[in-house]
DNA sequence: GAGCGTCACTGAATCGTAACAGTGAGGAGG
DNA sequence: CCTCCTCACTGTTACGATTCAGTGACGCTC
């Protein structure tokens, strides 16, 4: 028989249920022009039940011409914290409604190479994609989502606001009495397109209140480098006062920095990060920072992954700014 | 034709060359006992690079049996730095190989349903899974590896000895001259297993040295939870003079909650982490740490999963303990 | 009671790859 | 000259699901 592999295929269940294997699949999709009485759906179902049978993902995707992966592409950034929870919870997200999230790191260049072979039914990025790559995973049917950061195109797209960060970040510090705010640009040359953005917005919303433009200083992930950042801008003419960090880490050195030539935060020099980094807490002093609230975002991600992927939409996602401030005491 | 999906198949591959698709099959897997002419061989890799030919990976795993996917099972605990480092750098190192990482967290119960429907190549676990489980994934020809941290039976198994790393901890702490000693153990209950293991080694490494076993305290993520169980040790007689933290995270609470309470570290209090968390220099102060190098890990990891999958066996994996005191100033 | 329409199914083709089982050409051996 | 073997391929089937195109049986109408 075909008893080689040791798999329960929908054969299998047929024979055990004494139909075709047609309705089998019938009554596992519920197809909807196909009407089955409820007696065979039952006995189907308890066929399966009894066999323990589980679709093949593999000849599902052969026949569809598309898996049940959502890939999603990462930027070459050592990843923090951040994208890292999004993944995971992304990832339990998917799978819940089917999905199996593969992830992968822009560096291997050729996307184009691996959709082909997995065909997957969605692709996700987290940076901008050239148009001519969209449009041809779009062409062969692969629900694509960019969640890039660029000024994008794409209509559905989902955008973490980064510029808005930013802007956040310098309201903290104006509302607190800071007139010359300082930003401190982490050192990874990757990180320039997120930085970019952030800082843009932290330049607007300083232009809008009539303060200097930030004094931008690179505070990589290093005491001394962080020390002298902190020595130049708290011995400026006039001082800086405030300092907007990249992120949590950058805002760790920055703290470390100080401490080392005997400055301290908020008096000295208030200091804001991004994240909400778990450590952020104990830092010393506790850091107040921006969290992008992620389930948010993975909740509207994974919707539109969905309902793209399903064609069902889905309950319309709320209108939730993703981003808070959280208070504590550097800034 | 068949030019209904725009997809390039093996056939199209072999009209372009002039061959059958069997030959197309041969060439591209190289297949052992097959003769094939260079002349030939190089018209189907030509005609492969002109058409830009991705083999289906849904139609190699439906044939196959097996997918090329590696299906790695995570703990459900809010994922650590190390473990999400280590699966970024598997995911890698398995990309490099052909083959994807696709990780799950043991919740949704049912391991079998997963595997049975993606036919991985490969199952990698993180905790312990019953041995039926594991015998019934190697009978439907899946490797299994399992990086469980308990006392495992599998002899292909990897283990980070997590009794170690205990072990560690305790010989920095008492090569500086401490005899009484703490364990900051964590609050999450699903730690529990990790917990047990490295304490175990803790509390070994003390007894081989003729100290008394570890006082262990609960340090919540928590600073007023943390600065209690800071008194609570140094004011105890005899006083507790150096802390085992059972991560990175916990010896950071730890520290805020001693700053809290007007305690010091190392002078009132030594503190050693464990991970070698990214943010550990920039602690107050520099954190003492076990850094568990993943890259080594990660390699021996991958070494295994990629010779297992392939039949090929692979160089042998250095024999480098997989751990390292990382000096700083906290312990 | 012939015609028509639903109902509740079933038969067979199809997706793209791998690999078994040939097959014709050419050379070696007797 | 005939047989046998190797070489270098090719024809065809199978993997397990989805789905189009039927197909009897039954009820209803005129």
């Amino acid at each position: 028989m075909a008893r080689r592999t040791g798999r329960v295929t929908a054969t299998d269940v047929a024979k055990e249920a004494g139909v075709s294997q047609t309705t089998v699949s019938y009554v596992l999709n519920d197809v909807p022009h196909q009407k089955i009485s409820e007696q065979t759906r039952r006995k189907v179902l308890d066929a399966v039940a009894k066999l323990g049978y589980k679709p093949s993902a593999a000849a599902r995707a052969l026949r569809l011409g598309r898996s049940d992966l959502v890939l999603m592409f990462l930027p070459d950034v050592p990843v923090g914290g951040t994208l890292t929870a999004l993944v995971e919870l992304l990832g339990d997200e998917l799978e819940r409604h089917g999905l199996n999230l593969v992830t992968r790191r822009e560096r291997h260049a050729p996307l184009e190479s691996l959709w082909r072979e997995l065909m997957p039914a969605a692709v996700m990025t987290t940076f901008d994609v050239s148009a001519e790559d969209v449009a041809s995973m779009r062409a062969a049917g692969i629900h694509v989502v960019s969640a890039g950061m660029g000024p994008t195109v794409d209509p559905g797209v989902l955008t973490i606001p980064q510029h808005l960060i930013g802007t956040m970040q310098v309201e903290r510090l104006a509302a607190t009495g800071h007139t010359l705010i300082g930003y401190a640009a982490p050192g990874d040359p990757r990180l320039q397109g997120f930085l970019t953005l952030r800082l843009d917005g932290a330049r607007a919303a300083c232009a809008e209140r009539g303060l200097e433009p930030p004094v931008v200083l690179e505070v990589p992930l290093d005491i001394s480098a962080a020390a002298a950042a902190a020595e130049h801008w708290h011995s400026a003419v006039p001082a800086v006062t405030g300092v907007c960090a990249y992120n949590d880490e950058t805002a760790f050195a920055l703290l470390a920095g100080m401490r080392r030539v005997g400055l301290s935060a908020p008096g000295d020099l208030a200091v804001i990060g991004v994240d909400n980094d778990k450590l952020a807490p104990f830092a010393m002093p506790p850091l107040t920072t921006i969290d992008n609230n992620l389930d948010v975002v993975v909740g509207r991600a994974a919707r539109m992954i969905v309902s793209g992927v399903t064609g069902r939409s889905l309950p319309a996602p709320p209108q939730v700014t993703p981003l808070s401030l959280v208070v504590r005491e550097s800034a």
